[in-house]
DNA sequence: CGTAGACTTGAACACTGTCAACTTGAGTGG
DNA sequence: CCACTCAAGTTGACAGTGTTCAAGTCTACG
């Protein structure tokens, strides 16, 4: 049950056979060829506010979030703004279209991550094809939540937007029975992965404390109080 | 320059190493253990209008797209749509989340698609990593395009959306010089991919054929007019 | 021709955005 | 400890883009 290995960035690797789910494990990529990949492995602390990768850079490096949030965007010219994700421990960052970054990542939270260079890893694949599959079956992951989103963006009201966004990030972040779950982005990086303005976002926060389905203890934590009341206020 | 192949399903396989884009190649997979391949793809037509994967369902096959076009698409209950995307020869479609397909899709025009098991082809891969190494690198062209769709839903302008969309469109297609482009797609399909209403697309449309942008010789093609204008108004 | 579906156009409306004022709370320094 | 400051968040009034609803128009097809 805990045959558990420390790891070169100081995550704990959960034995994947006991279902254990595998926080923080040089994420996605371990507990494949552990050893080969601690040795190509680097660790990289970011503060909050600051960028991890900016997009169109030349992607030499893959990450695998251990500590802390990240917030993943891309933005137009004239400085708007669409954050597609935001990575908690265990989530891969760096995947890139040909040879560059695909999106921005800023820390949300001060952050600890594992970093991996691109060729290094690309190379041992080679050795390993499990790590291959692995990385394949995270990026259907992150595009199957992609898709989701693009519903949400393009079909969904605010209330249904912002409903959905707690709910989706209530399930993946394994809380206890009534813990109050932690926002720690804030209202307009909330508003610019929904695309809505931060005045809606807080509009609609309010109206749902008011109608009992939220409450907000402070403004970087939220407890679901009708679990029921807000699925059904999510649209789908 | 024509060292070509042909293909259990008839498509041809242009000899990638020459630079003539490899079309319908029993899609993304070729020219990978062609022969092998071959042994387990099966053809499937379907008809304009009819559908070939349903949202939710055992994933049991994977399709490549040889001819025509496929909107894949995903339902709210109350049975608002997203297209998510528009597929055309070359293509991948059925990569799935676990078990179950994450969209549904349903021919655009008559099509032709090469059909792999899932199973099979997942066999096939433990001898040929390149496989594996190809559906990957299509993964993160997917998300490359989910990425930029979500910032278009977003975060853009109606007409934006569409100037994006035929931007985009074009660029996929390879067409000649001044040869007008297909729109197989109905208005509600267009519309339900750039998050918007029927009557906004055929206004937005009718606005930029005023402006000279573009030309609509019939509902089903446009010609671009003014590259450079209408990549001003896409908004990137 | 005549019909039906797809598309276009128009007018009124509504959801969300914009702009502005106010509140809250954390951090700072006297 | 308290006043001050500043950024973040909330709330309100109004405006605007895009939606909704409702007629028209076009075109393919019998």
């Amino acid at each position: 049950m805990d045959r558990q290995q420390t790891h070169c960035c100081g995550a704990r690797v959960d034995c994947a056979n006991c279902g254990i789910r595998p926080i923080a494990i040089c994420g996605a990529l371990a507990p494949i060829a552990l050893g080969k990949l601690a040795a190509i492995a680097g660790s990289r602390r970011v503060d909050a506010g600051a960028q991890l990768i900016q997009e169109g850079e030349h992607a030499q490096d893959i990450f695998t979030l251990t500590e802390g949030m990240l917030k993943i965007y891309k933005l137009l010219p004239d400085g708007r703004r669409q954050i597609t994700g935001f990575m908690i421990p265990g989530d891969l960052v760096g995947l890139a279209y040909g040879d560059s970054y695909i999106y921005s990542a800023e820390a949300v939270t001060d952050i600890v991550a594992c970093r991996f260079r691109r060729g290094s890893l690309l190379a041992l694949m080679a050795d390993h094809p499990e790590l291959e599959h692995r990385l394949l079956s995270r990026a259907g992951n992150e595009l199957a939540a992609a898709q989701a989103q693009m519903l949400l963006l393009g079909r969904k009201t605010a209330r249904e937007r912002v409903a959905s966004f707690l709910l989706g990030l209530a399930g993946r972040l394994d809380l206890g029975q009534g813990e109050p779950m932690p926002l720690p982005m804030n209202r307009g990086d909330i508003a610019d992965f929904l695309g809505l303005t931060i005045e809606t976002v807080s509009r609609t926060l309010t109206l749902m404390r008011k109608a009992g389905q939220i409450a907000l203890p402070d403004k970087h934590s939220v407890t679901i109080a009708d679990l029921a009341s807000l699925r059904a206020a999510s649209g789908d």
